[in-house]
DNA sequence: CCTGTGACCGAAG
DNA sequence: TCTTCGGCCACAG
């Protein structure tokens, strides 16, 4: 499957997208996990998994409850940024709500996965 | 308006 | 399983 869109998939993400992120991270309950290119997907465009990792360091600061400890990437790690803390923080944040990482740092998303109700 | 910048993703080696 | 590489697109300055 083509990594890029076919040329008449349209875009449908629009303005405020950062504040869709935040909708629809927070639909995801205690005890689950969803990855950056999931949420991208509800949003309608799976290839913004990028802007919505961008997000969620907005989400941190932000005054509304965001759960973005509850996202992780493809491979079901918890993402490093540039500042390099934090992502502690986000694995014991996960594992208070009962998710269980693996040896080598991963959840497993077979298993975690949230998926996203109709 | 133009440019730089990523908490990503999937394929390939 | 790990590393490297190219492409993607919203947002801030």
């Amino acid at each position: 499957m083509p990594r890029r869109a076919d040329p008449g998939e349209p875009r449908v993400v629009g303005p405020g997208f950062h504040a869709r992120v935040f909708a629809v991270v927070r639909r995801v309950p205690a005890g689950h996990v969803t990855t950056y290119g999931q949420v991208a997907a509800a949003l309608g465009s799976a290839r913004v998994a990028r802007q919505v990792g961008f997000a969620m360091a907005g989400a941190c600061h932000a005054d509304e409850y965001v759960p973005w400890h509850r996202v992780v990437n493809a491979k079901g790690a918890v993402s490093t940024r540039s500042g390099g803390d934090g992502a502690e923080d986000q694995r014991e944040l996960l594992e208070a709500e009962g998710v269980e990482f693996s040896a080598s740092g991963r959840v497993d998303l077979n298993r975690y996965r949230w998926v996203f109700p109709e």
